[in-house]
DNA sequence: TTAACGTGTGAACAGTTGTTCAATCGTCAA
DNA sequence: TTGACGATTGAACAACTGTTCACACGTTAA
């Protein structure tokens, strides 16, 4: 523990600015659970796609060329963090983008991928 | 592979014209890249630290009571990404946010995570 | 009822990731 | 020059994650 600073190290009064204008720990965990939820590449193509139309499960299987169980699995994932909806129409499936929130999120960060 | 869908399933044509606009799958692994540097609660809290100010590794280690080894080698992630920039000063490395660009993608998750 | 199909889920495995520890580098003061 | 300090890095380990596989569920058509 020699490595830690315990106390305000090198700027304290900044430090503890910083400190009293943080967010909830319980808010940033949550925060970042959204961030890794959109940190896969088969998940990014997923939004990606549902950007520009809604679709059935077998849809999105045939466009990423990988099982419908695997595409399954990631939906989960990110209806889990409430940034897909999804109906049931017969048999199928039909996923889309939870809102525009979405949409802005997956914008900005091909803005800045890009540059 | 009896599980996987490979002519266009159930809506081909809709699958045919996502996939005209898709982006290429490089620039989507960046995206992917770039959600993953965001996808962590460690890295997360640096990021909204120094969206009030800029801070030395020292100072992240005291904020977040953690072990500056451990700080540097999540700021190293960030970096990666060109999410932070840096300048040295004397023995300190002040860290700060990249660009607006960052701040505008934390703040967007925040308004997500919170609603 | 049957059979086929789209979808969802648990287990298991390989691959990845975050932290710790130890060591090193560069800078500043004595 | 020394020593102390801030910062960085590689190795190693535990913990986590994504895909595959097998199976089960609900719906539709025959």
């Amino acid at each position: 523990m020699k490595d830690m600073c315990h106390s305000e190290c090198d700027h304290p009064q900044v430090v503890n600015q910083v400190r009293s204008n943080m967010e909830a720990d319980e808010v940033l965990f949550c925060l970042a659970d959204l961030f890794k939820a959109l940190g896969d590449s088969t998940r990014v193509r997923i939004l990606h796609a549902l950007s520009f139309s809604e679709l059935c499960v077998c849809d999105l299987a045939a466009l990423l060329e990988m099982s419908s169980s695997a595409v399954s699995h990631q939906l989960r994932v990110l209806r889990g963090q409430k940034i897909v909806r999804y109906r049931k129409e017969g048999k199928n499936v039909i996923y889309r983008l939870a809102d525009d929130h979405v949409v802005t999120l997956v914008k900005q960060g091909l803005e800045h991928v890009k540059e």
